[in-house]
DNA sequence: GACAGATAATTGCTTGCGCACTTATCCAGC
DNA sequence: GCTGGATAAGTGCGCAAGCAATTATCTGTC
């Protein structure tokens, strides 16, 4: 095995490690958000976007992207928070084919009460897979990540 | 904002970003096997598991753990791939509860050509991600992990 | 100012997933 | 050696996802 493929190995090494992370995380997540708020974890991640964006109002198009989720998945996956009033569609006067989003204050009321039971959950997955010894290096170097400008 | 806020506010953007890069190379992935290899993410994972047993069995919970997945959807893909001729169930005589599975010949022909695609399009995400300023340090420290111990 | 091509969002359809329940088998204690 | 509880896998069902096609709107070119 020359040095070309150690390098395949350890990148498939790293995609295999990542993966489990992750699922083990989003498993945490969603139970605990699932029993706690009745949000799954991409509803979470909907509605903590939308907050982030301090007032201002987002696009489907974003929603997709920081959702990780196909346009049409996004389509329904605001339908249903519309349903549930937790976020609103406002037609966008100066583009009339974009479609910007806001939460209600229903929507900010449950975000509220669900963002402890996500960050608690967050920090015990994180804890647990720095205790298994083929996540733990991987867990560990979230820490290092350059921190985002606007914290 | 206190200290402690700071650590889960790390924490979030760490799993934003791990969240992230997942998405992305499972997307590469998706995109290149189904179109080269007629296989999905989860079926190349699970053959990947079954060939790196090297010629030994796996039981469908293993399986489960390697893809992440439920027993039922495990099953499910198990149906699947065998109904493909790639991989073949085989009753396990000391635990008759117990069902083991294997790749066919064709399974590993077809594993083959798919890990290649699968190699170069990992090569190809992580390398567009390192580029990418959110997520490069992460991308960057999947090298770092520590070496699995067969390799 | 009309038309062509691009872009934003939605809808129809199929597929794969998880949950809850069932079936088959093992094992521990009596 | 039988019975009760645990464990492995499979099944019925509802839901959420992606792809491809559709509709509405914008933008640049003539």
């Amino acid at each position: 095995m020359g040095i070309g493929d150690d390098a395949v190995e350890v990148r498939a090494h790293g995609w295999r490690t990542l993966a489990a992370l992750h699922a083990a995380i989003e498993a945490a997540l969603g139970q605990a958000l699932e029993d706690e708020a009745g949000l799954s974890v991409v509803e979470y991640t909907v509605l903590d976007a939308l907050s982030r964006q301090d007032g201002w109002h987002m696009r489907m198009q974003q929603l997709s992207r920081a959702a990780a989720l196909s346009p049409s998945a996004t389509t329904r996956l605001v339908n249903r928070l519309e349903e549930r009033a937790l976020l609103q569609r406002i037609l966008c006067a100066d583009d009339r084919r974009g479609i910007y989003t806001e939460l209600t204050t229903a929507g900010e009321r449950l975000l509220e009460r669900a963002r402890p039971v996500h960050d608690r959950t967050l920090e015990a997955a994180l804890d647990e897979a720095e205790q298994t010894p083929e996540l733990a290096a991987l867990a560990r170097s979230l820490h290092e990540l350059t921190r985002p400008l606007h914290a």
